[in-house]
DNA sequence: GGGACCACTTGCCATTTGGCAAAAAGTAAG
DNA sequence: CTTACTTTTTGCCAAATGGCAAGTGGTCCC
C-alpha cells in the first residue's frame, strides 16, 4: 500500500486523513502467473495498481496472431481507462506475466473518493494523462525502426524484463516472429 | 469557433455565460502549409485545436530519418500536453501539411479558463484523455502488422488524407520508404 | 534414469522490404 | 509551349524477416 500512495504523493499533495480514506478503499489483489486481471469483452470495473510483478496487455488480430500492446510493470497503474470511464467491452486482454500482487479499487469506491477529497481528481488526471503519454512514447518509436533497434529500445525501456518473461511475449510486441528475435539476439552479442 | 464549441460540448456542458468566457479567450491563427505550429527544443505555450487543415507530429531518429508520429486533422486539438503541462521542451516538430486554420489559447488563458468556469477541468481531462487514447489506438496496431496491412488501416483511419498529402510522408508515418509505398499501392489495385 | 513438456535456437528457402538511381508523371511559372 | 522543380513510379539487387520444421537444452514429475 505503501508503494501506491508514495507513487501518488509524487503528482500532488494528500493530507494523512486523505491518504486514510484512500487506503480504505483499496484492496490487496493476488493474480498467479498467467491469469487474465481483464480479459476482452468484458469491462474494466477496477482502477489497479501494480505492485509486484508485471503484466501485458494484448490482443489478437485477424489473422488470430497474439499481439502484445505493452508491458505493465512495477508502480505502475493497470487500468483500461476507456473501458473504466465509459463502461464500454474491452478489446484487449490483460494477463500476468509473473506471479503479481496489486492493489484494486471497485469503481463505486474510486467515485466516492472522487467526490470525497479535493483534488484527488486533479492527481487522477495528472497520473493517467503520465501513464497515456508515456505509452504513446514508447511504442511510437517502434513503428519506424527495423526489428533490431525495436529490440535494443525495448530492452532499454524494460532492462529487467527480457529475462523473466518468455521470448516469445517480446517479440508479439515487437511485431516479429520468435525465430526472428532470436537470431537479433544472437547477432547483437 | 462554432467547431470548437461543438466539440467541446460532446464532452460536458456549459451554459451561454461559460461558453463566452471561452470564445473571448480563443484566438484565430492561420498557418501556412509547411510552416511549424511547435518545434523541437520549444516549448508549447498554447492549447490548439484543428478547424480546418491537416498537420503532422513528427521527429528524426538517430540516423537522421524524419518520422511522423501521427497526423492532426480537423476537430481535433493540436497541443504537446506533455510540454504544454510541465513546460518541457518538446521532442517533436508540429508542422502544417495544409493550410491550417486553428484556435489557439494561450496558457494563461487556458488556465484562467480553468480557474474561473466550474467543471472546465472535468470536460479538459475527458478531452485530452480521449485524445492520447486515440493515438495508441490508432498507432499500435502498426507495430504488429505488415507494410501492406498497415498501410490498408491508415487508409481507413484517415481515409480523407491519402490524396491530400505527399507520399513520403505516409510512408515516413508506416515506417516504410516511398518506393515501398508506392510498389504497396500499386499491388493493392 | 526416462519421459513429457517447454522454451529457445537453427537451417533452409520464400517473401518482403530497403537502398539507390533513373525514368516518368505532375505542377507551377515564365 | 518550355523550363524547372517536385512527386511518384520503376528496375535492379542486397539485406532483413517470415514460415516451417527439426534440433537442442532445460525443468519437472514419476
Amino acid at each position: 500500500m505503501e508503494a501506491f500512495i508514495e507513487y501518488v504523493l509524487k503528482f500532488g499533495s494528500l493530507n494523512q486523513q486523505q491518504i486514510a480514506l484512500i487506503s480504505d478503499k483499496a484492496t490487496e489483489v493476488e493474480l498467479p502467473k498467467d491469469a487474465y486481471y481483464l480479459e476482452a469483452g468484458k469491462i474494466a470495473r477496477q482502477f489497479g495498481f501494480m505492485v509486484e510483478g508485471v503484466a501485458r496487455v494484448c490482443y489478437y488480430n485477424n489473422k488470430g496472431e497474439e499481439i502484445t500492446k505493452y508491458f505493465i510493470e512495477e508502480n505502475n497503474i493497470l487500468v483500461n481507462l476507456e473501458s473504466f470511464d465509459y463502461e464500454i467491452p474491452s478489446s484487449a486482454y490483460v494477463q500476468a506475466m509473473t506471479d503479481c500482487r496489486l492493489i484494486v479499487f471497485s469503481k463505486q469506491d474510486w467515485q466516492e473518493l472522487l467526490q470525497t477529497i479535493v483534488g484527488w481528481d486533479n492527481i487522477v488526471h495528472k497520473i493517467t494523462s503520465k501513464a497515456l503519454l508515456l505509452k504513446i512514447e514508447r511504442i511510437s518509436p517502434l513503428v519506424a525502426e527495423d526489428a533490431t533497434t525495436r529490440y535494443l529500445k525495448f530492452m532499454e525501456i524494460y532492462p529487467s524484463l527480457a529475462n523473466r518473461i518468455p521470448l516469445s511475449y517480446i517479440a508479439s510486441y515487437l511485431g516479429i516472429t520468435q525465430s526472428s528475435l532470436s537470431r537479433i539476439r544472437k547477432n547483437i552479442r
